[in-house]
RNA sequence: GCGCCUGUAGCUCAGCUGGAUAGAGCAACGGACUUCUAAUCCGUAGGCCGCAGGUUCGAAUCCUGCUAGGCGCGCCA
C-alpha cells in the first residue's frame, strides 16, 4: 500500500529541498513540515520551509520558494501548489483527494489511531490511591477518569500499561478511622460517647460501624485490649471503605490491575530495609532541620535526627525517614513502594496526584535517582483541584465536617458517561469549576449528549438504509472520489487527524485532546449529515457516503471507547 | 519569603510547543424540519490574548520583571 498522502507530499518537498542544499552545512538543514492552515483560501497544507531556509541559503525566501516548486514532483492528486504571504507555499489537493482514509479506517476499524509497535514498554500507571478513611470525592473522580483514559490511551499506542492504586492503610489517619468507628460502635450499643475533634464525622463512619457489629458482633471487641482493638478495627474498617471505594469505581468503568497495600511494605521489613540500605551506601547523616517556612509554628523545636540527602540528588531539603516515636515517615513507605516497582521491572512509572501534592514530586524523584539513578521518575502528572458549585455558589468540600459530595452521589444523578466526559473536556494543568445542577442537566449544555448523538444518528441512518433493502456495498468498490463537497471534505481531515491527534496526546500525556477531538468531529459529522442527504436516487454517490457515516462512527466509537465512554446506536 | 499551576469573547474553555485575518460551546440576536433522529444545522454580534519590556522576518505561544487567583512548604498522609 502507498504510505498516506501527506508523507508523499512531504517526501516529495523534501527531495527538492536537499537538492538545494548541496554543499552547504546541512547539519542545520530544515526538514520539511507539512500543516493544516487555518485558512481555507490557503489550501490543504502549507509549508514553511521556505522561510527557515531563506537564511541558510541567503535569498528572500518567496525566491526560494519558487527555487523548490520548480524542482518537485508532486504525486498526481496534488491540484496545485501557490506561493503566499511572505513565502509559505500552499498545497491544494483535487476534490475528494484523500478520501482513500474511509477505505483504510473501514479495513482496520477498532485498530484505526493504534499503533501496533511492539516495543511494548510496561509503564507503571498510579492513579486515585484515595486514602481507604472514607469514600471517593469527586475531586478523586478527575483523577480517576483522567488516568484511565490515559491508560487506553497508551495501551493503543502500543504500551503495556499496568493500572495500580496504593493503599494508604497504614499511619496516624488509620488509628484515627479506626478510633472514630469504635465510638460509633459504642453509641450504637447505647453508650454515652463524646466525640472528640479528631474524630471523623459523616454518615459513613456509622455504615461501618453497623456492618462491623452485625458481622463480629460487640463484646469480642470490648474485651480486647485497646491497641488489639483498634488494629482489628482498623483492617476492618479499611476493608469496608475500599469495598466502598471499589463499588464507586466500578460504577464509573474503572478496574485495577492492581491495589498495593502500603501496611505490606512495613511488615514485610521492606520499609526498614530501604534505611539500612541508604545508611549503608552512607545517603544518611544526623542533622537538624529549619523551622517550616510560610506559616506559624508555635511549637517548633530544632531536633537533630537522621536525614536522607536528598538535596544531593535535587531536593530542597534533605528529609527524615524515622519520626522520633521511632515509626517511618509516610515519604520513607513511599520510596519503598516507588523502589518496589522498579524492583517489578518498571523503569517507567507514571503518578496521577492532586494539586496538593505538588511540593511532593522533587523529593520523591530525588530519592528515585538516589536509589536507581533514573532520572525524573516517577513522572507525575498533577491534576488541578475540582471545585464544586451548586448553582454557581461554591460547595467547600471537607472530608472532615463530613460535607463533601461523594463521586458515587453525582455518578448517581449525571450517569457515568456524563462524569466521564466532563471531567476530560480540560487540560489537567486548569481548575475544574463542576458545577452539580449543570452536570445534571440532560440538555445541550452537555458536551458528552453532542457526540453520542452524532453516533446515534449514524446508526439511525444506517437502519434507515437497511430497512429500505438498500445493500451496503463493499469499501473497495465504492467512489470515494465523489465526496467532494465542502462539509464532505471537512468530515474526512477530522478522520484523517485521528492517529496524530493520539500521537500528540500520548506523548504529551494530553488524554482531554481526545474529548476535544469527538466534539470536533461529531460538529463536522452534524454539518455534513444536514448539507448532504445519504439515502438518495444516485446509487454511487449515495455508496459514497453511507460509506463515509460507517467510518466516522467507527472513529467516533474508537475515540470514545478511550475515554470509557458509551457510544450508543439509539438516543 | 520560596516552589508548582492558572489568567484568551459576558460565561466555560481550545489554540496542534513560533506562522498568515486568535477559534469553539453556552448566553444574545436572526434564520432552517411535508424528506435519513431539530439532543441538529446556517448566519449576525461579541477580543489592549492579565500588565510592561525583550528575543526575530513573525509572539496568545519563547525569555525577564510585575500583577491577580489556586495549591503547597515540620517527624500529616
Amino acid at each position: 500500500m502507498q504510505p498516506p498522502l501527506k508523507e508523499q507530499i512531504c517526501q516529495a518537498l523534501q527531495q527538492a529541498v536537499d537538492s538545494l542544499l548541496t554543499g552547504i552545512d546541512t547539519n542545520k538543514a530544515p526538514t520539511v513540515v507539512l500543516t493544516r492552515p487555518k485558512q481555507k483560501e490557503h489550501g490543504d497544507y502549507a509549508v514553511n520551509i521556505a522561510m527557515p531556509l531563506a537564511g541558510l541559503l541567503k535569498q528572500n525566501p518567496r525566491q526560494v520558494a519558487e527555487t523548490i516548486l520548480a524542482q518537485v514532483q508532486f504525486p498526481e492528486q496534488v491540484e496545485s501548489a501557490d506561493i503566499a504571504g511572505p513565502g509559505f507555499i500552499n498545497i491544494k489537493l483535487k476534490a475528494g483527494g484523500e478520501t482513500d482514509i474511509l477505505k483504510i479506517i473501514m479495513q482496520q476499524g477498532k485498530a484505526y489511531g493504534c499503533i501496533d509497535n511492539s516495543q511494548g514498554e510496561p509503564i507503571n500507571l498510579e492513579f486515585v490511591s484515595a486514602n481507604p478513611t472514607g469514600p471517593m470525592h469527586v475531586g478523586h473522580g478527575r483523577g480517576a477518569v483522567v488516568g484511565d483514559s490515559l491508560a487506553n490511551l497508551l495501551n493503543a499506542r502500543g504500551y503495556k500499561v499496568h493500572k495500580e492504586y496504593y493503599i494508604n492503610d497504614a499511619g496516624t489517619q488509620i488509628d484515627v478511622l479506626a478510633n472514630s468507628v469504635w465510638l460509633r460502635m459504642q453509641e450504637l450499643q447505647g453508650l454515652d460517647i463524646t466525640f472528640p475533634d479528631s474524630a471523623y464525622p459523616g454518615d459513613y463512619i456509622v455504615d461501618i460501624a453497623k456492618e462491623i457489629l452485625s458481622k463480629q458482633g460487640y463484646t469480642s471487641f470490648e474485651n480486647m485490649d485497646e491497641s488489639t482493638r483498634l488494629k482489628t478495627i482498623g483492617i476492618l474498617s479499611v476493608d469496608a471503605n475500599m469495598a466502598m471505594i471499589r463499588q464507586d469505581l466500578q460504577d464509573i468503568d474503572i478496574e485495577f490491575d492492581q491495589y498495593f497495600s502500603e501496611k505490606t511494605l512495613h511488615e514485610s521489613g521492606k520499609v526498614l530495609e530501604l534505611i539500612e540500605k541508604l545508611e549503608a551506601d552512607g545517603l544518611i547523616y544526623t542533622g537538624t532541620l529549619p523551622p517550616p517556612k510560610g506559616k506559624e509554628v508555635s511549637d517548633y523545636k530544632p531536633v537533630e535526627q537522621r536525614l536522607f540527602r536528598t538535596t544531593d540528588f535535587g531536593d530542597d531539603v534533605d528529609r527524615p525517614l524515622m519520626k522520633q516515636d521511632g515509626t517511618a515517615t509516610y515519604f520513607a513507605a513511599d520510596i519503598a513502594y516507588h523502589a518496589n516497582k522498579y524492583e517489578r521491572g518498571f523503569k517507567h512509572m507514571i503518578d496521577i496526584w492532586g494539586a496538593d501534592h505538588g511540593g511532593y514530586i522533587t523529593r520523591v524523584q530525588s530519592a528515585m535517582k538516589a536509589l536507581t539513578g533514573l532520572e525524573k521518575q516517577p513522572e507525575v502528572l498533577l491534576v488541578q483541584m475540582v471545585n464544586l458549585t451548586r448553582d454557581g455558589v461554591p460547595f467547600k468540600m471537607s472530608k472532615r465536617a463530613g460535607t463533601f459530595v461523594t463521586l458515587s452521589e453525582v455518578v448517581k444523578e449525571v450517569g457515568k458517561d456524563a462524569v466521564r466526559f466532563n471531567f476530560m473536556t480540560r487540560r489537567i494543568e486548569s481548575q475544574f469549576d463542576f458545577d452539580l445542577e449543570a452536570a445534571k442537566a440532560k440538555d445541550a449544555e452537555n458536551p458528552v449528549y453532542y457526540v453520542q448523538y452524532a453516533h446515534a444518528r449514524i446508526c439511525a441512518v444506517l437502519r434507515k438504509a437497511e430497512s429500505e433493502g438498500i445493500k451496503l456495498s463493499s469499501p473497495d468498490t465504492v467512489d470515494t472520489s465523489l465526496l467532494t463537497s465542502d462539509e464532505a471534505q471537512k468530515l474526512v481531515k477530522m478522520l484523517l487527524a485521528y492517529p496524530e491527534m493520539l500521537d500528540t496526546a500520548a506523548t504529551r500525556r494530553e488524554p482531554y485532546r481526545i474529548a476535544t477531538y469527538t466534539m470536533q468531529l461529531a460538529a463536522a459529522f452534524h454539518s455534513f449529515y444536514h448539507h448532504n442527504r445519504v439515502i438518495i436516487d444516485d446509487e454511487s454517490l449515495m455508496q459514497a457516503r453511507l460509506l463515509m457515516l460507517q467510518a466516522t462512527a467507527q472513529v467516533l466509537k474508537n475515540a470514545l471507547t478511550l475515554l470509557g465512554v458509551d457510544a450508543p446506536e439509539k438516543m
